[in-house]
DNA sequence: AGTTAGCAGTCAAATGAAAAGAGTGCTAAA
DNA sequence: TTTAGCACTCTTTTCATTTGACTGCTAACT
């Protein structure tokens, strides 16, 4: 994944404080309205308490600088994707959230969840109604847990179904059929067997060639082993499931009237591939940003797409990701992840 | 659910031949080309050997009888809900299958799953991947059912894991935590009573008063009952999983160039209550058509469901819609349906 | 030096008139 | 019963014009 670098780190040089303030003021304003920003519009805007023509003349400046953009000649002025990177890093208000959106929240988190999977689903369905953007998320990554036990259970005469429990409380489980009755002593020889060889691996062990591990065993009875080191690799090689939360929300928003960027935005949701790439990138922070072009496919290059790394101490719980136009509330949102993160570590998850 | 009546049960006059080609030509060439067929047009088409003012005198006659529409007073003509209606109860070609599909289908059936819901939602993938439309499927409806067996498997120390089996096949599982130690004991206790009291009944026994079959063990140890209820209860009262194919499909085709439709389908998919009502709809027949404005919810007026009851012998195994805009390949649709229920019954599932 | 008023210049978007094109309905003849 | 022919209707496209919102620049002001 592409590396973006803060602005600081690409050795910009710093802008004054007054053309901060012009910059802020429009970011924000263009991100309200999604029109370009005039002079004008910004006279009467939070203590800019000078002439449109002076700050015309900080826009041209900032336009000179990379930071904003014109649709044509004699339009107002937009955010450039340099303008949002620099609003992000430098100049956004990370505690924007409200009273009332503090008590939805702990309001939802207190819900009772018993699988880890529903915790990050649950937590992405409250990022969406809160910011009205549409987020994807997915469960955690297994190849980094370790494989606490594995359970074998017997359902009916040919069925077992395999229960595997991860350390950081992962459940995966999978049934397996068989051409032949299976009785009891086989199960319990296959639990004990699987147990005694992989219990404390790490979950990726069960990828490789498990036959290092189970040779012996694999001899003593190939046609029940065989079935069920080959629907567990499948099972854990099997694309994690994505969840989708809000997805008609984001055609709402004005830049979805363009039939291209609509049918663009459904695309990427519906491409499994895209949509994991876009979760698992980002690996430096538990928040990331990228905005527009930052995005390593084409495909997302009218898109913003922050990211969050959702754990509670170091246990990674999955990772959820908001999709939305370039204009999006970057301090909203990030905000409520800032605020939803904190909260998790205090309580303990 | 609306009864959707068939022509002959309406007591409709019937259409003499040559009335009957025109109509299936207008449909298919419309279904074809989504532009107002001009009489002009259907003179080199199939058979039908009249000049264009033959064919004008014919469709000026399906208008005033309500079959066709015309956008404008000097547009061609395009079919009405009710031609719509009649093609596909008494035109339609139900064989409308090639050498390729049929291969296409078989190999992908062959493929060896071992769930059931897994078995629907790749018979909806192959539907979508066949016709381009988009399907949307969901698991049996589970009230019917009978619970075959319970079992309960504990993993680490306060964490058991119930899984139900049912007469046909479906596996339920779900994960309950307690605040304090549960003992091996313990979980026999429940498996033991828990199977004593409910094999063999219909699986909707656990949404009623429980209490009734379990009162004395209640009192034996209810701090390890009670939340094991609650959760089984709760999942099986959840929403059942609603699983989208091929959204993206849909944009290509032009109706969705209207962006009143385009952001009408993706609320409709994104709404799960209209997507539940719109799969539980129909349970006259397998196959169940509903064109336009014979959907019952509004937000369904523009397109046209296609529903697939998907059973083996009378096991029912889920059901599979497909949405898309009323100009839609009937043929082909209820062709594919149709073979793959036949395959699925003939091979045994 | 920094700030502001004023005005010319630019471009998108809205408006409107005109022409082109596709199809129908109707009539009269075959 | 079928068909050729023509007038009429309505959409779509095109082009020119106007309107209005901004900017950039210059010159005056603080």
């Amino acid at each position: 994944m592409k590396r973006v670098l803060k602005c600081t780190e690409r050795g910009e040089i710093m802008l004054d404080d007054r053309k901060k303030r012009v910059l802020q003021a429009i970011v924000e304003e263009y991100i309200n309205t999604a029109e370009p920003v005039s002079s004008n519009a910004l006279t009467k805007s939070n203590g800019l308490n000078y002439s449109s023509a002076t700050i015309r003349n900080e826009m041209a400046d900032l336009e000179k600088k990379g930071y904003l953009d014109k649709t044509h000649t004699s339009s107002g002025r937009i955010p450039s994707e340099k303008g949002y990177r620099y609003y992000v890093d430098e100049l956004i208000n990370d505690n924007d959230i409200s009273v009332e959106e503090i008590k939805y929240i702990s309001s939802k988190l207190e819900t009772k969840v018993n699988e880890i999977e529903d915790l990050t689903k649950l937590t992405a369905t409250t990022i969406s109604e809160i910011t009205h953007y549409t987020t994807v998320s997915i469960g955690p990554k297994n190849d980094e847990q370790l494989i606490e036990e594995i359970k074998f259970v017997q359902l009916g005469t040919r069925m077992i179904m395999a229960v595997i429990l991860t350390d950081n409380g992962l459940v995966k489980e999978t049934i397996i059929k068989f051409d032949e009755d299976i009785t009891a002593k086989q199960v319990e020889t296959v639990n004990y067997m699987f147990n005694q060889k992989l219990k404390g691996k790490p979950l990726e062990t069960i990828k490789g060639p498990l036959e290092e591990y189970l040779f012996d065993e694999m001899q003593y009875s190939v046609n029940v082993i065989k079935p069920i080191i080959e629907q567990i690799k499948k099972v854990l090689a099997e694309d994690e499931k994505i969840y989708l939360e809000g997805a008609n929300k984001s055609f709402d928003l004005p830049e979805f009237n363009s039939l291209e960027v609509a049918k663009n935005f459904v695309n990427v949701l519906d491409t499994k591939e895209l949509m994991e790439d876009m979760l698992n990138s980002g690996f430096a922070q538990d928040i990331n940003v990228y905005i527009g072009q930052e995005n390593e496919k084409d495909e997302l290059k009218d898109f913003s797409i922050v990211t969050f790394k959702h754990k509670v101490g170091n246990k990674d719980l999955g990772t959820i990701g908001i999709i939305g136009p370039k204009r999006m509330d970057y301090s909203k949102v990030i905000s409520v992840m800032k605020y939803i993160s904190k909260k998790l570590n205090d309580t303990g998850g």
